[in-house]
DNA sequence: GGGAGTACGTACTGGCGGTATGACAGTGCC
DNA sequence: GGCACTGTCATACCGCCAGTACGTACTCCC
């Protein structure tokens, strides 16, 4: 929330008017954290362009020489905030080599990570309706959404053994959307230590469910027969 | 500026294609019912009021007599959508009385609702970032949420008797998560039928996988242990 | 030293959400 | 039958804001 007054800004504010261009760099790294305070605080409608360049210190001739357009920079903050929950994620299951460990630990770095105001309103909340559910997908497949795939794929390959890829991936959607959604509402509640827990221990107990499922021998139903057992009436379209 | 008006006004009532002032509904619902066509084709911040007015052969003035802006009106499209599906939902299920057979169906009839455009792009991508995550959350908790959070309880219940409400209500949110997500990308898939049934599938070998965990006397951690097991560095933010 | 390229700054436009205000058809009251 | 009143619109206008056009300072390179 403090902005950091960057090196050489004052140095421009006071030496004239005109920003001087050197690192093209620290204008666009300005933009973006000028964006994602705004976009998180305010959501991507309720900021205008003139509000970023404001608090970037620059103005929209800058803005658009680095981005093509607003989209483009929430893009650009999307990734960022994506790619720091990212590096968070992977750094706290790093030691982890069992697969239910690095499920179990994954699931509580994320838990964590959601919590941050930027993540939650930026990437949830935002990011499928301005990138668009199809875009948003795409890049969650290489950050948080890849993560859950590995993890999901660990502990399913480590116990049922004759799922499919399709199945695999199905598996950690329905894991994906649980976790964010329960996420979601952690961070909405007043313990969100508590509701963390809760949501650990509930995740974990379905884990644990899988496990001694499969220690039973039993295994994930074929879904083509799921399809063709009541599908006969399904209408084409 | 004062107005200058009167003149084209009596033209246009006289050639008789102004709209009549009877039923006061039927207005309301042209406009509800031409925003949801747009705002699922085109999107929220892609639908100008004017586009709205145009399908709905009406003019703002009759909009803002019937709600207080975009908003209103994207909420009261919400709204529609939501009820159509609840209705249709609920009646899938009328007839089941098991929790088990309540919670198939239920997940049946909602990855069918999910299939619906309306509902995929108005409810589930639009709705949290238009309405904002806590409104959208109040609306639901009355609708699809609902009926997730009856099925679960009846589910856990017959099962897992000790557990409090809020963790019935923190499952409910994880199968709610879970359930949209998943339904979502049924809806993007090429293979719809196989998509919801392979959703279907592992959804339903979770339940198995829960239900067999409680005949084992097994139950759900208690989520007061885990907060305080590895609580006490959470910084208190 | 001048032309090309970079990194901006400034002024403007068009579209769109929202508002102010008027028009007009009932409806009840006298 | 006239008249006030209210509910239901219609029209003109305003302000904000994303995007564009164009100018400009500075650097690099020949």
């Amino acid at each position: 929330m403090p902005r950091r007054p960057t090196e050489k800004l004052l140095e421009v504010a006071k030496s004239g008017t005109r920003r001087q261009r050197f690192s093209s760099g620290s204008t666009r790294r300005a933009l973006i954290a000028a964006g994602e305070e705004l976009f998180t605080a305010q959501g991507y409608a309720g900021t205008s362009l003139d509000a970023v360049v404001a608090r970037a210190e620059v103005t929209k001739g800058a803005l658009y020489h680095h981005f093509s357009g607003k989209q483009a920079l929430f893009e650009s903050v999307f990734e960022s905030v994506e790619e720091r929950a990212k590096v968070r994620i992977l750094e706290a299951l790093r030691t982890d080599t069992d697969p239910f460990d690095r499920a179990r630990h994954g699931l509580r770095a994320f838990l964590e990570e959601v919590r941050d105001p930027a993540y939650s309103r930026v990437v949830v909340q935002q990011g499928p309706a301005v990138l668009g559910w199809e875009r948003f997908r795409e890049r969650e497949e290489a950050s948080a959404f890849g993560i859950v795939l590995e993890a999901v794929r660990g502990v399913l390959e480590s116990s049922l053994t004759e799922l499919d890829d399709a199945m695999v991936e199905t598996f950690s959607r329905i894991f994906f959307g649980a976790m964010t959604s329960a996420g979601e509402s952690v961070s909405q509640a007043e313990d969100q230590a508590l509701a963390a827990a809760r949501v650990e221990s509930a995740i974990g107990f379905i884990l644990t469910g899988l496990a001694t499922l499969s220690e039973q021998g039993l295994h994930v139903p074929d879904p083509y027969d799921l399809a063709r057992a009541d599908g006969p009436e399904a209408q084409p379209e």
